[in-house]
DNA sequence: CTACGATCTGGAGCGAGGTCTAGATCAAGT
DNA sequence: ACTTGATCTAGACCTCGCTCCAGATCGTAG
């Protein structure tokens, strides 16, 4: 657990494409696109040899898109860490910012599925009462 | 409140724009993909008067929207509703398997919330002790 | 040595979801 | 009648975030 000396064994891109879920051609793309905090290492014959604090990173990275981060802020984020510290303060107005934007999409998703609730129950309660009811169509 | 006989005031595109957030462009843009339950209404000149089943249509249409329902999938519901009673049970399906992926994304959004929060406290506690920590940077 | 699969680079291509433009028409105010 | 602003159509264009291809190279297993 982050030791101090930990027994780096490097991954092929094909291994961190499987840890990380993404694919080998994305991997590359966030390579070319400056979204990693530095260059990854390469084999003598070319090959990219990730460490564990590449993985770490992407899984970040991972998390951050997932919760809809655009790739631009995302390089921003990267650069400030690769400028090194001395910016942590942007780097955490950048994160909490994000945070906040997280916040209000878990809210609307929430607002979403009580509307999609209540309509699943307006079409259940119609079919409950055997096609019957003078269901009000155009918006039913 | 949806009384019998509304007094069916029409709205130009415009206003339908204003009361939906979608763009008039979108409006245009989701009439040809086939995304209203039927054709919109028009004045002897060619311009459009949505009425209030429209637009509360629409409004359903941005919900699922913005919970990530796919416009195909949109459009395969005004199709059901199109094609009127009778196919109320696949409506059912459709919207109850959206609303399984709204929770699904609920879930993972708040997984990447945990994630961010946790490194906002990893700088922000780095920040209050001025500085002066031996912050591993890489992954922080 | 030979195969075969994984990787390499540069660049083209793609699907989703709109957005915008051009040029014409409509409708309302003065 | 004239001006102004909203709408009209068809179709080109755009951003985002990858994905895929071609053609070459690497590296491991037999």
């Amino acid at each position: 657990m982050t030791t101090t000396e930990a027994a780096e064994q490097p991954l092929s891109i094909g291994e961190v494409a499987e840890r990380t879920g993404l694919s080998v051609h994305a991997l590359r793309f966030y390579e070319r696109e400056g979204l990693l905090v530095g260059p990854v290492r390469r084999t003598s014959g070319g090959r990219r040899r990730y460490t564990s604090f590449d993985v770490d990173w992407l899984l970040i990275c991972v998390k951050l898109r997932e919760s809809g981060m655009p790739l631009a802020d995302l390089k921003h984020f990267a650069e400030l860490v690769r400028h090194g510290p001395g910016n942590e303060a942007e780097r955490l107005r950048l994160l909490d910012a994000h945070r906040q934007r997280v916040d209000a999409q878990i809210q609307a998703l929430e607002e979403c599925r009580s509307v999609i609730t209540w309509k699943v129950g307006v079409y259940a309660e119609h079919l409950a009462r055997g096609e019957a009811g003078g269901l009000w169509d155009p918006t039913a």
